[in-house]
DNA sequence: CATTACATGTTATAACATAACATAATTGTA
DNA sequence: TACAATTATGTTATGTTATAACATGTAATG
């Protein structure tokens, strides 16, 4: 194969994109900033973010495990749960709640209030930056409401998917 | 006790309403709607139905199913999933992902795009219509995508709560 | 009153997640 | 360097959430 398929996917949302060069950047993101907070990136964590990195889709907790226990690490459930929850708590991942699953965070620059978008048929997930959809958030009831965290996930079906579908 | 306590809670989100009234309204809506679709509204819907309008908070399966048992019904967990699907696909119960737990919809309007706002501390949860927060969905990223169903969930403190915490 | 669709019952197990405690590596500091 | 403190990982066990698969019962339709 000389080139890369441009895209299989023809909806946009899903779009091609470069990911030798999201993978590099992805590295040097998260090394960098752990540089600059003092944490370590040890070799489990890294290998994590990889994984996710790699297969850029929502993987769930116990895939993670089986990759891990491959590439010769210690497999047993709260090895994953840990890793994840540190690399969330630093934006690095994020959790699909609508699949029990996690996925690496696609902006660089941390978006507290992800958006997702999520093909229920071929189970592609997209990130869409925060200020592409935004919720209207300074609504008066919610005022005297601090929001730390936020979950919004877009489940329906794809251009792609929908062409294919029978019905 | 001559009247109800106006409101416990001083945060306008989670604001007091009349408790009673609203059962009475959303039995007499779901009656209606199962008539209207010549749906079989059973003792075991009903039951599920009434429970979380009731406790008017998100409850567990195996919570709703504590309560089916007592209450003499089958408390096996398909039982309790299976009413709660339904009931879902009918708009009468949302899931509450960051909970693992389902709530009686409060919206007679059955929005397809609910809202709930989450209280980390006193987990209290309120469900805000979606004409109040809303969602940029008209994104032209989105726009060969066809959403189907929404998770939009914002977690925090709120203001009660905020006021009550020592650090 | 039979047929079909719908609803519930039951057993078993799958999938997801955390508690509690042990060990090891790293960092800060005397 | 040696010590203490913190951070990170390892391990066992168990808790929690959800579904598959199949059996039985009940209601609606012709």
């Amino acid at each position: 194969m000389k080139k890369k398929k441009k895209n299989e996917n023809s909806s946009k949302i899903f779009k091609y994109h470069d990911h030798e060069a999201c993978f590099g950047d992805a590295i040097t993101l998260i090394e960098d900033y752990f540089i600059e907070k003092k944490l370590q990136l040890t070799p489990l964590r890294r290998k994590v973010f990889e994984i996710l990195i790699e297969d850029h889709k929502p993987l769930g907790a116990y895939e993670i495990l089986d990759k891990l226990g491959k590439a010769g690490f210690s497999s047993s459930p709260p090895i994953a749960y840990r890793v994840l929850d540190f690399l969330m708590e630093h934006g690095f991942v994020h959790k699909v709640q609508g699949l029990n699953a996690f996925i690496a965070c696609s902006n660089p620059e941390h978006s507290h209030f992800p958006t997702f978008v999520i093909c229920r048929k071929c189970e592609k997930v997209a990130e869409v930056s925060d200020d592409k959809t935004r919720l209207n958030l300074s609504s008066p009831e919610i005022t005297d409401f601090k929001i730390e965290k936020t979950t919004i996930e877009l489940t329906g079906i794809c251009s792609t998917c929908e062409n294919a579908e029978i019905r």
